[in-house]
RNA sequence: GCCGACAUAGCUCAGUUGGUAGAGCAACUGACUUGUAAUCAGUAGGUCCCGGGUUCGACUCCUGGUGUCGGCACCA
């Protein structure tokens, strides 16, 4: 596959394999020399390989003794390069059916890859077809995949020649290279850092997407690009997995699961808002009920503020001149400007400011369930993960410098230890540093960005550098969760900011009678209620734990001889503080049980000819399972344990503990010291 | 905001070259009185997203909006 013979010197050399064998070879040789050494199965698997350590063409020279690996499609890497090879692939089929359009770059990403294209008009879906549909053809052609480096002044006519003006560009942003490697797919040439597939057939297991515009660089100043995304993979099955999943992803759909279990909907009227149904609605409320509780167990007040203000105050948090095209605004009769609120911290700062504050009182812990409305770009919208209108579970921490890092510390706790009550594990965190458009010293940012770090470093945190990503107040911590199509959203934050405290001149009187400036730590454990909703509804594909569940049991009869009985029993069940009710239509009990079972209700509660007879209930689990025929009273304790949320629950082992140290004998207790 | 696609009954979707609309599920009514994931029959249901235009005639073609979807950009 490569275009430049090896002169054979003839000298030895050592090849180790990773199992520790060795072979002797003649200097030079090359990876896919190798695999035919060990056998004519793993030649034609070895589409790269890793000599000492580096990822190699399987043409490319191996002169001197060195370990290597010979690189299959079922390996991480491998898989990486047939992605790769797919997007030069995608610029071969493009340049044959598209001789105008001009190459910019085809990087890899999860499970795919995707290409840039520079075209005089946007794909359409019949050119996305023609270009997979030419691409399936060169792959049957299963032809081989030169690779040459050459000198960069040469790479640089080449695409000159070729009218590649983005190759251009890009290489000429590569003055260090000497030479580059360029991948000759017959007439189509790329330039690539590699390696690539030294065969098409590698490529068989690949599927074109979607298409759409994209920046070039990145930056919507730009030209717009053509995209066209593909998936790859290294064999058929895997593929048709992955299609799979995307099908099982739609399903889990937040907006598709709202319609279907009556949680929310949207209309043409308020585009970017909610509209809450009772279901949706009993869920926020009860993570409002729950965030609330932790928070007062966590030594937080709570407060309110207006969700509309004078323009002043705006222009005294600096929104007014920084985020107004964000902002919601209206004018009165009288000619003042209002905007409503797209962030709780001014309000906040206006009731800290209320009153004096004496260090005694620091650190306040200052929560509102506010309310934000934020005139977010049109095309950002989605479902409840992007909206404009949305309730933050917000706080505002006042303390003083030397409090900061603990406080840092207590906020990073509080949210992984709520994710983890919510069955998040692996929460992704990510630091952003200093913006280039800032304010505050140098030294100021030092040390709020060190307060971050240090929280992290001390809890052992791995975290992802975010550089230049922070607010431009203070840098910000973000607690990322991903939905069910693999997408990340930041749900928590935590910010430190020394910017506004300055701005509104807050201060607190000191031990020594002196008045000083606070910290302000601003915090978003869900971040937003809707976005928070959204995640958990596709993380659990609907069936919400119970505790959470808009309907937790209901009761179905069988008959109508048993409705008084069903009634009667859902009203006990609601009594003891479940949501639940009855299903008394004339159905068969085979239907009621798959509409509830598909409205995800925890608890089915059937009630017969039976039950009704001996004061009892059969209950039947959502996933299928039996719970068994029980007394009633029976019946509510066992309801009643599984929908309790997780920190009452919590609160419950812990006092179960402590009661039981209280009735042991103090002998008894004995701890290993 | 940018590129593209889409918008028909509560939901999921049909609707052929322009002749004012149909299915399944849901709803409603009736029969059936049912034991662990869909009983049967009937009835009703539409400003075909909104404006403007072309046409004898527009769900269909053109045009301007709005919204949604997929990306991009944005995301204090």
């Amino acid at each position: 596959m490569t275009d430049t013979p090896f002169t054979t010197t003839g000298e030895p050399l050592t090849i180790t394999l990773p199992d520790q064998r060795a072979l002797t070879l003649t200097s030079p040789t090359c990876v896919a020399e190798i695999a035919a050494t060990i056998g004519p199965g793993l030649a034609r698997q070895a589409l790269a390989g890793r000599v000492n350590g580096q990822l190699v063409d399987t043409c490319d020279p191996i002169t001197g003794d060195a370990r290597v690996e010979v690189i299959t499609p079922s390996d991480t890497e491998g898989l990486e390069i047939i992605r790769h090879s797919c997007a030069h692939l995608v610029g071969h089929a493009v340049k044959q059916l598209y001789p105008n359009a001009e190459m910019v770059i085809g990087p890899v990403i999860d499970d795919g890859f995707y290409y840039d294209i520079s075209f005089e008009r946007p794909f359409t879906p019949e050119d996305m077809d023609a270009i997979e549909t030419r691409m399936k053809a060169l792959i049957a052609q299963a032809y081989d995949v030169v690779k040459r480096r050459v000198p960069r002044d040469e790479a640089l006519r080449l695409f000159r020649e070729r009218g590649e003006s983005y190759k251009q560009r890009l290489i000429e942003e590569l003055p260090d290279e000497a030479s580059l490697g360029l991948y000759f797919h017959q007439e189509y040439v790329d330039m690539c850092r590699g390696p690539h597939v030294p065969n098409t057939r590698f490529l068989k297991h690949f599927r074109l997407t979607k298409l759409s515009g994209a920046y070039w660089r990145g930056d919507a100043r730009n030209a717009q690009l053509q995209r066209v995304y593909g998936t790859a993979w290294a064999d058929r099955k895997a593929l048709k997995s992955h299609l799979k999943r995307l099908e099982e992803a739609e399903k889990r759909d937040h907006r598709r699961l709202g319609r279907q279990l009556d949680l929310f909907h949207f209309q043409e009227e308020a585009p970017g808002a909610v509209f809450w149904h009772p279901h949706g609605w009993t869920v926020l409320q009860t993570l409002i009920a729950y965030m609330r509780r932790r928070q007062q167990n966590s030594g937080y007040i709570e407060v309110n503020t207006p969700d509309m203000m004078d323009r002043g105050l705006w222009e005294t948090s600096g929104h007014w001149q920084n985020y107004q095209e964000h902002m919601f605004t209206t004018q009165t009769e009288d000619g003042r400007s209002l905007a409503l609120k797209p962030m709780n911290c001014p309000g906040s700062v206006l009731l800290f400011r209320h009153g004096l504050k004496s260090y005694r009182d620091l650190p306040i812990r200052m929560g509102e369930f506010g309310k934000v409305h934020r005139y977010e770009p049109s095309g950002a919208l989605h479902g409840l993960l992007r909206v404009r209108h949305f309730t933050q579970d917000d706080a505002h921490i006042y303390c003083t410098p030397k409090q900061m890092n603990d406080e840092c510390r207590r906020v990073v706790a509080l949210v992984l230890d709520i994710y983890r009550e919510f069955g998040f594990e692996d929460v992704r965190l990510k630091l952003s540093t200093r913006p280039e458009n800032r304010m505050g010293s140098e030294a100021v940012w030092d040390q709020l960005e060190g307060a971050l770090t240090a929280a992290l470093e001390t809890m052992r945190l791995d975290y992802e550098l975010n550089p230049g990503e922070g607010a431009f107040y203070g840098p910000k911590l973000e607690f990322v969760l991903r939905d069910a199509i693999g997408r990340d959203w930041q749900c928590g934050t935590l910010q430190v900011d020394m910017n506004l405290p300055e701005r509104f001149g807050l201060d607190y009187i000191d031990e020594h009678g002196k008045r000083q400036r606070p910290v302000l730590l601003h915090r978003a454990l869900f971040g937003s209620l809707e976005r928070f909703i959204g995640i958990l509804i596709e993380h659990h594909a609907g069936k919400l734990p119970a505790w959470l569940a808009p309907q937790q049991a209901i009761v179905m009869s069988i008959t109508d001889a048993q409705a008084d009985y069903a009634n009667t029993l859902a009203e006990a069940l609601c009594g003891t503080g479940l949501r639940a009710s009855a299903d008394v239509r004339n159905e068969k009990i085979g239907y009621k049980i798959r509409e509830q079972t598909l409205q995800r209700i925890p608890f089915l509660l059937i009630v017969g000819g039976r039950e009704a007879a001996e004061g009892k209930v059969t209950v039947r689990h959502r996933d299928g399972s039996d719970l068994g025929t029980l007394p009633v009273d029976e019946a509510i304790a066992l309801l009643a344990e599984h929908s309790r949320a997780p920190d009452l629950d919590a609160q419950r082992r812990e006092q179960a503990i402590r009661l039981q140290r209280l009735r042991a004998p103090a002998c008894l207790e004995e701890t290993p010291t």
